[in-house]
DNA sequence: TGTACATCAGTGAACGCGCGTTCACTGATGTAC
DNA sequence: TGTACATCAGTGAACGCGCGTTCACTGATGTAC
């Protein structure tokens, strides 16, 4: 074995992370292989040693892209007392809404990835079950597990649309006043 | 005039209306110009006497989606007293959810319409205030304005991202779950 | 009323370009002897 | 320890294709006389 598994995997590793930030920035179809490739220090051809199409690797690396966020969220909470009313406030951050390229990939690239080929939809309903999960354990765990996924079904659905409201509001300033009156309706339930 | 001004307006009507549902369908990026006249019967080079560029469409396309998307929602609502909670109900049904070509043009569209050029991002961030501005008459008037503006900024989110995470999960059956637990919270607070 | 004309919505071929993908190759590497 | 070899990650040119846009044109129309 000429090559170490080691170096293969970091190569593919470098090219889904660039992916990842790509995608979120500017788009799944405005984002092609060579500008991929480019960012990860490689020539276009090699892409196809990692990768069997494009598709595959935008399925490979919603993960990625949702455990990265998921990483920058949890630094944005400093410490707060984990619940949902955190959770929600890191992510309807002007940090959060700042920076698609390192958040959420839902808010970034949902309804493209819900029109992606079958490998990619599955990719994202998985991710989205797994944040619902993530939620659940989030809220008191004395109500009842019907109760617990309504209040997670809610919280995810106004962050989402939150942030991406405020994002398609953004030049201007009313913008972080968007953001603050959801987080505000979004903890009022809770 | 060899041609009345109605044939040309009708004419363009007919783009932008074969536009709002193709793209709202299947993305801005996955539709041509091509594609988009031949919907129309029209041939694609003819696209240009009515439009200075594809942006320019997709400015004027968005405002002209949101509309018909409003009117359909309130057929959807079918009589019931017009308040936040009838229509967070028409938003987040199954109809809505699965004719996307129909519907909110911020959920089919939002964050691609929010990384597109200057003047399809003001048309966008006009259409969101407006929406706002809508809901806020929807709040009991009693309440200030600011807690009025909170309440519908919440309940906007709520849909919007309510409706972009079913769709995500489509093809599965916990997205009718899923809508239900988005609607039951959003309606929670009101 | 009939005809010549000017207008311009719509046609369809063509433009350059970047896309996703393929492929013959190169050259750094670990292994065999 | 030194050398010949097989492997395969990565290169870079090339493929066909569809994109947004341009342009010379056609032909249906309303107007002028």
């Amino acid at each position: 074995v000429p090559w170490s598994k080691e170096h293969k995997r970091a190569t593919r590793q470098r090219i889904v992370e660039a992916a990842a930030a790509a995608f979120r920035e500017r788009g799944l179809s405005e984002v092609g292989v060579a500008e991929l490739m480019r960012r990860a220090d490689l020539t276009h051809g090699g892409f196809y040693a990692h990768f069997a199409s494009k598709d595959d690797l935008v399925a490979e690396t919603l993960p990625h892209a949702m455990a990265q966020a998921g990483k920058n969220l949890e630094r944005l909470q400093r410490g707060a007392p984990n619940g949902l009313l955190a959770t929600a406030c890191a992510y309807l951050s002007l940090e959060h809404m700042e920076h698609p390229e390192q958040g959420c990939a839902i808010a970034a690239l949902g309804p493209e990835l819900g029109r992606g080929a079958p490998r990619v939809r599955q990719s994202l309903a998985k991710e989205i079950r797994k944040r619902l999960e993530q939620l659940d354990d989030l809220v008191p765990s004395k109500t009842s597990p019907a109760v617990r996924r309504q209040q997670s079904a809610g919280a995810l659905a106004c962050m989402v649309g939150g942030l991406i409201l405020a994002r398609g509001m953004k030049p201007s300033d009313d913008c972080r006043a968007f953001l603050r009156n959801a987080l505000a309706e979004a903890g009022a339930s809770k």
